[in-house]
DNA sequence: GCCGTTTTCGGCCCGACTGTTTTCAGTCG
């Protein structure tokens, strides 16, 4: 079994982690964190492309010695380097590190001084206070540490979904203060990242006291961690992390450049501005003391030389590189987006009629709304068999012929068999106007049989769009073990589109899979697989993780005509 | 450990807040 990028990156990661604890070198454990993000970011398998005997070293951030390890990992899916430090650091410590306050300086004077290798070591260490008299600690420091692993803290993710009503009722709260201009939610979440750790919020104000007690006094905050003149931070009583940032007017820009990040963009940014003899902070960029700009984000980047780059293609995959040669994508937006090919009724599993999905997908000023149900393998929803599939298309077409505004298009989502055989027979498929097919059981596969199970079915000359790819849900599903690259030769020879599923607990194709498939050419549809119209709306999280994946207009299939989509979906004109 | 129109050595982002401190180290983002 090929080892995956994630788990190579793992290997990277805890390297940096132990040799931080052992207090190595900072920029030498920054070099293995880098290496490591570079991997798990990169859209191919390094496992594959060390078989094929690719250059590492082009990969940012991966030099000589890394690429070595590296290759070491993928062929004997361990590291002597690994195995050798936990020997000299006992690896309970690592797990110190996510205690908040706890940096390697204090995890490695625990260690040394008392002996301690485990949490529950330090907990005891704490309860007898013994780490208040260990130098650089104190009394305080020592009941946060108890406090913190009573907590139970492990620094856990959001789904953007999940962080989008917080982060719209704090920027509604923080309107709220009179001395606030502007606020924005930035970081990841700004990022559209399909999980988001924290939220980072900046706000423009010249009382920044005053805006931080504003800000701590938002209903929905647990406790607050921290708070000053121009910076605070709380969590709230669903356990988010807030982090609020106060800035004057001429140093917006650059402070919502600074927190929306992702930190390597900045610090490459960074970089630029050392090279031009200049200083890029979050209050602006600085020649000397003199503030060049800073005002807002586009005048940070022209300044640097560059033009403006979306807050999605923020993270250092190459954006930097193309905004200097003019080259950046222009992004998909929400409304390019004229029709959504993925959708339920009551019929299966949905919880609106067909009429009601027509009318909410007519008020969102759509096309095409393609009804897509399940098949009859889907026995939780009630998949439709054949009989049953013909009665909805007849009432689709009645149904068309009363709506104005938009089409129903004739579809369904069909099951793939274990075998890669479709659990609808050609005959009624043929007469669909869109054919998605799907994995929905047996995810457990091994990669051969998973990848040649869907390979069959995309070879269905009938079969348009293979849905949600991998099938993983974010923090509840990994991925499906599945050649996503093998998927996209053969979605390209055979015209096949591939969906972006917009349910924000799927985002599937995520991102790095998105700008894989525009390097191949492969089609793209951003669908909801709405099983309600209030689920519709669910289309700007695909749309944000299409402008992540580098997608642009032309990449996305529901980004056409009706006639065009038409055309398209009889395979013709590709 | 990486990287290079300030190159093969000597840099590597930087400011705010907290707690333990009498001037700052550690952590965090």
């Amino acid at each position: 079994m090929p080892i995956h990028n994630a788990e190579i990156a793992a290997i990277l990661h805890e390297v940096a982690d132990l040799l931080e604890i052992e207090g190595e070198n900072p920029f030498r454990v920054r070099a293995y964190r880098e290496a490591a993000r570079t991997v798990e970011n990169h859209p191919r398998s390094l496992a594959e492309m060390v078989g094929k005997g690719e250059s590492l070293t082009r990969l940012p951030g991966i030099g000589e010695d890394l690429a070595g390890k590296i290759r070491e990992i993928v062929r004997t899916g361990t590291l002597r380097q690994t195995e050798e430090l936990r020997e000299r650091v006992p690896p309970g410590l690592r797990s110190l590190l996510g205690v908040p306050g706890l940096g390697p300086r204090r995890v490695r004077e625990l260690h040394r001084r008392l002996g301690i290798t485990s949490a529950a070591e330090l907990e005891r260490a704490a309860r007898e206070g013994r780490v208040r008299r260990l130098p650089g600690f104190g009394e305080k420091t020592e009941r946060n540490i108890l406090e913190a692993l009573s907590r139970g803290e492990t620094p856990r993710r959001f789904r953007l979904a999940s962080a989008e009503p917080a982060a719209r009722a704090l920027e509604e709260h923080l309107r709220g203060c009179a001395a606030v201009r502007e606020v924005v939610v930035a970081g990841s979440f700004r990022r559209r990242k399909e999980t988001v750790g924290d939220l980072d919020v900046v706000a423009c104000s010249h009382d920044g006291r005053r805006v931080v007690e504003h800000f701590v006094a938002f209903g929905g905050v647990e406790r607050v961690v921290s708070r000053g003149g121009t910076r605070s931070s709380v969590v709230l009583k669903d356990g988010l992390e807030v982090d609020l940032r106060v800035v004057p007017e001429e140093s917006f820009g650059a402070a919502l450049l600074y927190f929306t990040g992702a930190q390597p963009h900045h610090v490459a940014l960074r970089d630029m501005a050392l090279q031009k003899k200049l200083k890029l902070n979050e209050y602006g960029l600085f020649r000397g003391e003199e503030r060049v700009a800073g005002r807002t984000e586009a005048e940070v980047y022209g300044a640097l030389g560059l033009r403006y780059i979306e807050p999605e293609l923020r993270e250092y995959r190459g954006e930097i590189e193309a905004a200097s040669e003019d080259a950046l994508p222009e992004l998909l937006t929400r409304e390019d987006i004229r029709g959504d090919l993925h959708s339920h009724t009551t019929a299966t599993d949905g919880r609106n009629s067909l009429e009601e999905m027509a009318r909410a997908a007519e008020e969102r000023g759509y096309e095409y709304l393609a009804i897509t149900d399940h098949s009859r393998r889907l026995r939780v929803a009630r998949g439709l068999d054949e009989r049953r599939l013909r009665e909805q298309m007849e009432q689709i077409d009645r149904l068309n012929e009363e709506l104005e505004g938009i089409t129903l298009l004739k579809g369904a989502e069909v099951d793939i068999l274990e075998d890669g055989s479709l659990d609808l027979p050609d005959g009624v498929l043929r007469e669909l106007d869109v054919v998605i097919c799907s994995v929905h059981h047996k995810l457990r596969l091994p990669e051969r049989e998973q990848t040649r199970r869907v390979l069959r079915a995309l070879a269905n000359p009938n079969v348009n769009i293979l849905a949600h790819p991998t099938g993983r849900l974010i923090g509840r599903r990994e991925p499906c073990e599945l050649d996503v690259e093998r998927v996209m030769e053969a979605a390209v020879e055979r015209g096949c589109i591939l969906e972006l599923n917009a349910n924000p607990e799927r985002l599937d194709l995520n991102d790095a899979h998105c700008r894989l498939a525009k390097e191949m050419g492969v089609r793209i549809a951003v669908s909801t697989d709405a099983h309600g119209t209030n689920e519709l709306a669910n289309i700007r999280f695909g749309v944000g993780q299409a402008r992540r994946g580098w997608l642009e207009r032309e990449d996305v299939v529901n980004t056409r005509s009706l006639g065009e989509l038409r055309r398209l979906l009889r395979r013709e004109g590709a």
